[in-house]
DNA sequence: ATTAAAGTATACCGATTAGTATAATTCTAG
DNA sequence: CTAGAATTATACTAATCGGTATACTTTAAT
């Protein structure tokens, strides 16, 4: 028996590509078991609802970005400084190679507005983790002002990450990059 | 008989506060028909289908919006230079005042992900628009490379209004009005 | 080998969706 | 005043939605 992912990832996989091909609303469970290759049944089996499976794709898509995303700016170069700017490189190559239209926790957060939702709850702390990354690295860097400069950071790559959509990425990305410089020569 | 709005405008209102407080395709006609009063036979007499009024309505609010910004920003102050900078407080107040959640064209642009749509168009052409009205300040303040700066400026004012949903939006807004200036000044 | 869990296949449910049909009514311009 | 357009009211369609029911088959661990 050759190792292989189980339904449920498969069912979390399926969803997530479907997800931010097309967005929460337009896609069904149907759609979802469809692609997997796996019985609705089956899937209300791992998932007592869509929100669920949809709280489980984000939870899981948040993990296994993360730690993509922190190993590839780390392979980019040691010095803290150097990683600071790296996280432009990975956001620009991440969004060329896989053809991503946006941020899938943007998208969620503007598909279910009401607050104080367990849908809202996860994509702010996806958000939060990303931010508190860029501000050890601030730290690691012996900047000043941590707090505002990682902040100030985390607009450029959320900015770009939107501005994707309206311009051409790679120069939303180096736009953000330079401007990244100039913040961080100036702290 | 007193001046009023048209049924049409009526409508395109009534759709645009659900849009805003619910998503797109989690309204539907009939919710948008009875929050304006208006029979959905009307509607379809206004709009030939669901997507035509969700244009209608987008087209509608970026030309409101865009007045209604500029005039405020230009009441802030006279100088280019300031202007540029009190962007970020008429985006504050304008976040602050009415209660939005996002951006309406992210979040279309979020929703309707297929390219080469009526809809991402028109959301594109609002970002593209606002783009050019930064950069007219730009110029007018005889700052150089006009093009980076302002593609910048707007990559802070996107991020600040996506990351309004995580954290206080109000820090966000100051954030990255700190980070313009800084950008400014080294122009 | 047995047994419980996991999975398949298919059909169904009530609710909701975008959009249309019909017929009566109000408004407005010439 | 009258004719044509706009609007209302209500009911309808076919499709899709999230979720469940029933009955059968496969898988895996003791």
């Amino acid at each position: 028996m050759v190792a292989q992912i189980s339904k449920r990832e498969q069912l979390i996989r399926s969803a997530l590509e479907l997800f931010s091909r097309k967005g929460y609303h337009a896609v069904g469970v149907d759609a979802i078991s469809e692609k997997a290759g796996i019985t609705k049944r089956t899937l209300y089996h791992h998932f007592k609802s869509k929100e669920e499976l949809i709280l489980a794709a984000l939870r899981n898509y948040d993990e296994r970005f993360r730690n993509d995303f922190m190993r590839s700016v780390e392979a980019k170069t040691q010095s803290p400084t150097g990683r600071l700017l790296a996280v432009f490189d990975v956001v620009e190559e991440w969004f060329n190679n896989k053809n991503i239209s946006g941020c899938i926790f943007v998208g969620a957060m503007g598909e279910y507005p009401e607050e104080d939702t367990p849908i809202r709850h996860v994509c702010k702390e996806s958000k939060k983790l990303t931010q508190e990354y860029i501000k050890g690295l601030v730290e690691k860097a012996g900047l000043q002002r941590a707090d505002q400069l990682s902040g100030q950071i985390v607009l450029l790559i959320e900015g770009a990450i939107t501005m994707a959509q309206v311009n051409n990425f790679s120069l939303s990305a180096f736009q953000a990059k330079e401007a990244a410089k100039v913040l961080i020569e100036n702290s």
